[in-house]
RNA sequence: UCCUGAGUAGCUCAAUGGCAGAGCAUUCGGCUGUUAACCGAAGGGUUGUAGGUUCGAGUCCUACCUCAGGAGCCA
């Protein structure tokens, strides 16, 4: 066979007129007589070719019009550009060579016609394969990249704790639980936070990305039993600090999904106007702080109408004002005036904040007028209903601090305003996906930490390696951690999070 | 753990307690611009499992299994 080009059908527009080499899969067959249309896609994307008999070699028409979906080709065929097609491209098949056929009485079991979620998850394997499944694990990869990246190039350095650990964090009745030799007990990690609170203390900011595990019996479309985490976790920075913080963060995990997956969303099928409203400046603050004209594009950039995406400089506003060298080694008193570690303060992007106090208030009101069914407590933690009519009543995250400490953890630092309340923050992603980030204040006292350890009935000897960090040169520190999954399922516009990873864990699921 | 719902062809679903059905997929045939192509034909069933009621059970009852949605808990 005459050696052409090796493409891939994202690149196709490239290589229009050309005759090229695509390797792939065969996702589709329309026949009609003497003519063939083949659907091929690569992981890149799909493209249709054009198989007329009488054009192609007598064996390639037919062992086209036999061919079983999914089996793996590779084709050459001429780049040609049609208004007919949907990507603008179509190919005019000259050769292909099967490397593999799938057999005739085993056919792919996915088909373009609707399936069962559970005979979906059954075929997880191959579901991946689909267009839909394989933009979402894209723009997963981006949020990931881009949420490491965030804090990269913001001055932190990125310090994973252990999976295997001695004890929980906040008890251990919701963790996986393993032998780990002789007579000793592990348990998978269900966060790094009280490992990352030490090394923080080590390198001034720090942050962990990685899995973590949950035993919760939960059953819903928010939860994995594991699921991936990326946390945060800065000395010297105070709940104001960190609320700043988590509002870049996210600004620019949206901010480069827009710029580099606008065609994977609408693959997806997410409303992209809803995302734009996310990191799009408000207007009373764009108008009374000017901008320094890259910061500007950048916004501009995303939260505009579709522009031209490659032509527009690449410009990572929301890092700008830090330096990216480790000032926080060098003067770790840089954020004790309460000062933004990670963004500027006159960044336009501002997510709503309500206290806990204003929310239950919200609440109230959404009682009175009959818009929620159950009325919420004064003191209790806020339920799914309240969760979806807060953040439904915004068109960015919302971020309510300041819940009561009896209904949060342990470590978490009580207000010097009101010491009932605790110094944290669960920011509720729009559109009714509930909590994406969970952060605080930690206590950095040694009796008041280990008051509240002794309170929680947790096993103070199992904990006096974190009280040490409050022994030897305590200070105030803070720290959150987004769950990745539940940001995708956002992101995406997914109604559940078993979409959002290759392979789902979840209470019923352990296979594939 | 609790509440609710669903298990029938490879898939998605029908079927007053009375002959087990359709669309898609597969195989065969037709069609030179199809977009989940279309048209015709064929093959394809221990109705989740085990009991029970009944002349007769996919359908009603009991238990169990599996899955889904929700609550609680959380990211």
């Amino acid at each position: 066979m005459q050696t052409h080009p090796i493409a891939t059908i994202a690149s196709l527009s490239a290589h229009e007129g050309q005759t090229v080499t695509l390797r792939g899969w065969l996702y589709n067959l329309r026949a009609s007589g003497k003519l063939l249309f083949p659907i091929f896609r690569d992981g890149t994307g799909t493209i249709q070719g054009i198989v007329p008999k009488g054009a192609v070699p007598e064996e390639v028409f037919e062992t086209l019009k036999n061919l079983t979906l999914e089996s793996s080709v590779i084709v050459t065929g001429k780049v040609r550009a049609d208004s007919r097609a949907p990507s603008g491209f179509e190919l005019d098949v000259e050769g292909v060579e099967v490397l593999q056929r799938v057999p005739d009485e085993t056919p792919f079991p996915i088909t373009l016609k609707e399936h069962g979620v559970d005979f979906l998850m059954e075929h997880r394997h191959l579901w991946l394969r689909t267009p839909r499944q394989s933009a979402i694990l894209r723009v997963r990869a981006t949020i990931m990249r881009s949420a490491a990246e965030y804090f990269d190039t913001n001055g932190f350095i990125r310090t994973d704790p252990p999976i295997l650990t001695p004890n929980a964090c906040e008890g251990t009745s919701e963790l996986f639980e393993m032998d780990y030799f002789d007579d000793d007990k592990a348990y998978l990690t269900q966060s790094g936070q009280l490992y990352i609170e030490a090394t923080a203390l080590a390198l001034g900011k720090v942050y962990s990305f990685g899995p973590t595990f949950r035993a919760e019996k939960s059953k819903t479309r928010r939860h994995l039993t594991e699921f991936w985490m990326i946390e945060p976790e800065v000395a010297f920075l105070e709940l104001d600090g960190l609320l700043e913080l988590a509002e870049g963060f996210i600004t620019h995990i949206v901010t480069t999904v827009l710029e580099h997956h606008r065609a994977d969303l609408k693959v997806i099928g997410r409303d992209i106007a809803k995302l734009e409203a996310v990191i799009a400046p408000e207007q009373t603050t764009a108008a009374s702080a000017p901008l320094p004209s890259s910061q500007v594009s950048s916004f501009t950039a995303g939260g505009g109408p579709a522009v031209g995406a490659t032509t527009e400089p690449k410009v990572r506003s929301t890092t700008e004002a830090v330096s990216p060298t480790s000032e926080s080694l060098a003067e770790p008193t840089l954020l004790a005036q309460g000062e933004a570690p990670a963004t500027p303060s006159t960044l336009p992007n501002r997510f709503p904040r309500l206290s806990y106090e204003e929310a239950h208030t919200m609440l109230e009101d959404a009682f009175a007028k009959g818009l929620i069914e159950t009325r919420h407590k004064d003191g209790d933690d806020f339920g799914s209903p309240d969760e979806t009519y807060i953040s439904s009543q915004f068109s960015k995250p919302v971020m309510i601090h300041r819940y009561p400490s009896a209904i949060k953890a342990f470590y978490m630092q009580p207000d010097p305003l009101d010491p009932t309340k605790a110094l944290c923050v669960d920011i509720l992603a729009p559109e009714g996906y509930g909590e994406i980030i969970g952060g605080s204040q930690r206590i950095h006292d040694y009796d008041l930490l280990k008051s509240r350890i002794e309170h929680a009935e947790l096993p103070l000897a199992s904990f006096q390696w974190y009280l040490d960090l409050r022994k030897y040169g305590s200070v105030p520190h803070a720290g959150f951690g987004m769950g990745i999954e539940r940001a995708v399922a956002w992101i995406c516009g997914l109604d559940h999070v078993r979409e959002t990873i290759p392979f789902a864990r979840t209470l019923n699921r352990i296979y594939p």
